[in-house]
DNA sequence: TGAGCTTGGATAGTCATGGTATCCAATATT
DNA sequence: AATATTGGATACCATGACTATCCAAGCTCA
């Protein structure tokens, strides 16, 4: 196809399309003549890869790109691809090796994982916890102790699935890391949203200025049972 | 204490306080001259609190403004302040109640939860769940099974954990669930790497560069016993 | 008292991002 | 041949988050 196709089929504007030709997030076509280019299918999965990882996730255009080369050009070393995506992802703290990250070292203790200062997730998880106690609300072991163990379910789930071929893995390691943490986040605003207004009680508005029908009571839902408190 | 003095203390340079007054965020010291004002603690906790905001959350000023404006100004309505809240937090979707969100429906219905379209979160699921989609990683029902539960785990404590006092609750509410979203991820890519370098034997390096000694399995931490799962 | 420093308040400038818009000459297409 | 579409290059623009200056009105301390 041409590109004006592919703009059609992505929703792309041209002159952007042409920006992120420049920027190289996105390859060219196979020229079919001096000026002229065919671009095929894995181009419009390329742009909606670019658009995720923009949008969504938030990368800046040249982070983006890091991490698309990434997956371009696998190595063998999924645990150091994946230390390099992770140094791509916000937020843009860079790990300083001869830096000591107290509050992120007390965590990963607790939790019985190695601390290793070179890692960028640690100067995040510092960052993190910085941050959270900067609000007043620090990450206490009663937390820690709650989020822990369900977050390390979650990965090894993630971890469980990796493919065998490498640059799959390559692919799904890089991507299902940065692609799946909006999900995530936005699964737990949802159940804030859902025990908060429960909680409070079906018969209150549940929303602020729309007038919903609250959430019909904590019933039966998957025969979990919710504690409240 | 004057304004000099706050920028020792917080580190943040004088233009940029001076930015954050004209822009709300920080509310004025009290004059006590003319030209003078004092400003106190509290000043410099909201600047701890804005630079968590702006630069680990990753908020825009303008949204922090607003953020923050919900705190000062909190309502009783907890549910309808959180999801202000909410709506103010990345990424920036604004939902549409006559828009159909089909992805972030189904997921819904299958953890019993409410769909309810002028939720933000809802828009931002959605949001997130094409870009999954799009990324060739699409959120089945496997995986949704398993980050479900878990992170329902997660908002439960979260909620739990709700301050009684309706000031405090809703402070608790609007930054808890904006400050530990980063904790959150941090902690889900250390223990990628965490699982992925156990995994991928100790023997190879954990690393690129690094060598580090994997981490001794899970066993007991500290005597705390976090049953996982 | 007065010289110099610190403020608050206002205004303008800077830099990085992430696009947009134009222009052009070389083809394709019809 | 006439028209439209490309690729490539260059220039332009809007936003956001600061950053730098200016100024005049106080403080402060000798």
């Amino acid at each position: 196809m041409r590109i004006s196709e592919l703009v059609e089929r992505t929703g792309v504007p041209l002159a952007t399309l042409k920006y992120y030709l420049r920027e190289g997030l996105l390859p060219s076509g196979e020229a079919t003549s001096a000026t002229r280019a065919a671009y095929g299918e894995t181009h419009v999965r390329r742009v909606a890869v670019i658009r995720a990882l923009t949008e969504t996730v938030g990368l800046s255009v040249q982070k983006t790109r890091d991490v698309l080369q990434l997956i371009d050009h696998p190595e063998e070393d999924l645990v150091g691809m994946l230390g390099k995506a992770i140094e791509a992802l916000p937020p843009n703290v860079t790990p300083d090796a001869r830096a000591d990250y107290p509050r992120a070292r007390a965590v990963l203790e607790k939790l019985g994982q190695v601390y290793e200062p070179r890692f960028a997730a640690v100067a995040q998880l510092e960052h993190a916890l910085a941050a959270a106690e900067a609000a007043g609300i620090p990450l206490d072991d009663e937390r820690l102790a709650v989020y822990g163990p369900h977050i390390r379910a979650i990965a090894e789930f993630d971890v469980r699935n990796v493919p065998r071929e490498p640059a799959a893995a390559v692919e799904y390691a890089v991507l299902g890391t940065a692609v799946h943490e909006p999900v995530l986040v936005a699964l737990r605003r949802l159940a804030h949203q859902d025990l908060a207004s429960r909680r409070l009680g079906p018969g209150r508005d549940a929303t602020k200025s729309p007038r919903g029908k609250p959430p019909k009571a904590p019933s039966a839902t998957k025969g979990r049972s919710w504690k409240k408190d």
